[in-house]
DNA sequence: CGGCATCCACAGTGATACTG
DNA sequence: CAGTATCACTGTGGATGCCG
């Protein structure tokens, strides 16, 4: 992209991010911390195979990312983004949170992949009761797999791949999952959208938005063995 | 822009203000709350006029400003933001923030206007004895003037403009008042660097930054008055 | 197959000139 | 003052080809 030329700390931002697409890369980037270059061209439909090489060039250039080759079993180049890239991480929740509202257009000719549903997960969803056991959840969603993990703090760790032990298990749609863990629809009526829970439906009461009450899961609890 | 067309809200944030200028409009705005065109034109070298009636064009278009006839007063028509355009305030200051260290980068080549300062200054400065009598500071930079208020939470509100009563006047150059008021220099070395202070120095210690401990104007606070 | 490079039609951009 | 018109140029998206 061409430079602004200004001395502004956000016109200088965009110089670096500003690019079409460059800012949806470093989001595949941030869900999977490590991508090869064909996954990244699976969770961008719609972008060039040549734009996108040409992005990695300018996002490794200005530091954003690495590109590096991996110990044997591993036979490809693997991006990652660098702390720097990392950093991004606060312009793009601010942006995708702001961007909400706007999700309910155009719903059926959009593409969709499901792991992009990680980002808000990580966003939004937190544990309600940050001192109690730590709890893994494990989530299925189509073919993609995430672990969820409570941490000491309150905040939850979400990551793409399946854990070896969990307490409970979700398998659903993004959406209902969403809805579900950040205690805006009840495990019964989440059943009723086709989500299908293993474990102790108590266990959803640890998780709620940061951003609402969230007080589904102890009134509808009864429901919740059906 | 052409739609990303994907079900993700980051993807659709930027589908809206992912254009190329258009996030430097809305900071425009967001600077001077009520613009002419040309207030935009000037706040944004080097962006073609014809791009930018485009944009206005579509930001009106997604519901980010509007553009309403003034009381006869005024002659021309005056643009503001939206309440949906002004929730991009916190987008644009993490972006913004995320941009600061390149700020270092091509000072000379920069085209610089004045106001632009009023953003950091909204986002760094806050007032560290926010229950004392409220403090309303005039700032000078180049020809621009700039009003500055203490509210009861510890914010400060940085508007455009002069204030009718002033209990200190701060003139120089709009990086030096920035480090002075974020309290990153004392006020002797923001003298030495050409700026001019009116009334009590004591003033100068309501104001830091949010992101450090700012202890400089205490300490050096003995040789302001020289 | 993964990771590009090349080519091309076209949409977006920037500089300048012009208009009500 | 607030744009529109024009036009050369650059960036983008899609297809396809190449190479280990």
């Amino acid at each position: 992209m061409r430079s602004y030329h200004q001395r502004c700390a956000l016109a200088k931002a965009l110089d670096v991010v500003g690019d079409r697409w460059t800012l949806l890369i470093i989001r595949e980037l941030l869900i999977r911390d490590a991508c090869r270059y064909t996954d990244l061209l699976n969770g961008l439909p719609g972008i060039a195979t040549n734009l996108l090489a040409e992005r990695l060039k300018e996002l490794e250039a200005a530091g954003l990312i690495t590109r590096e080759d991996e110990p044997p079993p591993i036979a490809t180049k693997v991006l990652r983004l660098t702390s720097r890239g990392k950093e991004l991480a606060p312009a793009i929740a601010a942006l995708g949170w702001w961007g909400r509202p706007l999700l309910a257009e155009d719903v059926d000719n959009d593409a969709f992949r499901d792991h992009w549903v990680i980002l808000p997960l990580r966003q939004y969803v937190r544990d309600r009761s940050p001192g109690a056991r730590p709890i893994t959840l494990a989530l299925r969603l189509g073919k993609e797999h995430v672990t969820l993990e409570t941490a000491s703090d309150g905040s939850v760790r979400v990551q793409p791949g399946n854990p070896t032990r969990r307490d409970a298990l979700i398998d659903g749609e993004p959406g209902t999952i969403l809805a579900l863990l950040s205690a805006k629809v009840s495990l019964a009526a989440a059943r009723a959208k086709g989500v299908r829970f293993e474990g102790d439906p108590k266990i959803l009461r640890r998780f709620g938005s940061k951003y609402t009450s969230g007080v589904v899961h102890d009134s509808e609890n009864v429901h919740g063995r059906s």
